[in-house]
DNA sequence: CCCAATTACTTCTAAATCGCAAGTAACCTT
DNA sequence: AAGGTTACTTGCGATTTAGAAGTAATTGGG
């Protein structure tokens, strides 16, 4: 394992946690694991933006490293691994939200499916609930 | 004006936002305007992190053409320049708190100012309309 | 058991971006 | 008119990214 980003900046949170997430790809990895349920790297690999395997692959391991993302063997499969948000992953939910929020609003040309984006507005604590459920459902023993 | 950034990946708000926010410096860009009042290019030069001129001239154009940042003559100084949030601009406050809360909570050795951090969290719409109103209240006529 | 397919990566190379230092042009100040 | 300030631009080496191709371990099929 790679450290993470080498140099610290400041000690602004914002400035930190850029330093983290601050790429074009981290979080659609991320939004690809919270909403989308997917687990495989090859599933990851195949997002609709199409992530190169080496960005992918570096990604995931900074991910890692940040304790954003954990990795796990698979239970049937030797050659397989899953990847699972961890809590501090699972909290970056309000960020995503505010994200989709944002997109939908301002950027031309931009959707989410019409069901999430309304529970999102309706009652977003439920929401929120409800993924969060979702995704320690399935977490790793 | 150059165009943002080339290619549209998706249609999802999340990537699409991303393609104009994702990167070390536009969101601490944006802070330096939305909480610290700045507003000229050698105040937003000196920030904490230190960015270097020539990104920061390509970050401000980037944020321009996006429709985030706006750019105006000083009523003083012909040679001044002022840069003030758009609304779209404005309205990505709850990301940057949840940015804020995230990064507090996660990142270790992080700091934000403890006033600003209280307010955020004890009464956030109250914290928002405050940021809100004083961003419009000094802007370009 | 053997071979082909699958999965998860590496490695390589070219292109883009970054960070720093230096330079420049327009304007103000004295 | 000379010097300083402001807002950049330019040049360049170093880092990062993107895309293609290759590789190693494992598994399923005949």
């Amino acid at each position: 394992m790679k450290k993470s980003r080498s140099k610290r900046r400041s000690a602004c949170p914002i400035a930190n946690s850029l330093d983290i997430l601050g790429d074009r790809w981290s979080l659609v990895i991320i939004r690809d694991l919270m909403f989308r349920g997917k687990r495989e790297y090859g599933e990851l690999l195949d997002s609709e933006e199409g992530v190169s395997t080496s960005v992918l692959a570096a990604r995931l391991e900074h991910l890692q490293c940040a304790g954003i993302v954990t990795k796990t063997g698979h239970p049937d499969d030797l050659k397989k691994f899953r990847y699972h948000l961890t809590e501090k992953g699972i909290d970056l939910l309000p960020l995503m939200i505010e994200l989709v929020l944002w997109g939908t609003q301002y950027v031309p040309n931009t959707s989410a499916p019409p069901e999430i984006l309304k529970a999102m507005k309706k009652d977003r604590e439920e929401f929120m609930r409800r993924v969060k459920q979702e995704l320690k459902k399935g977490l790793p023993a």
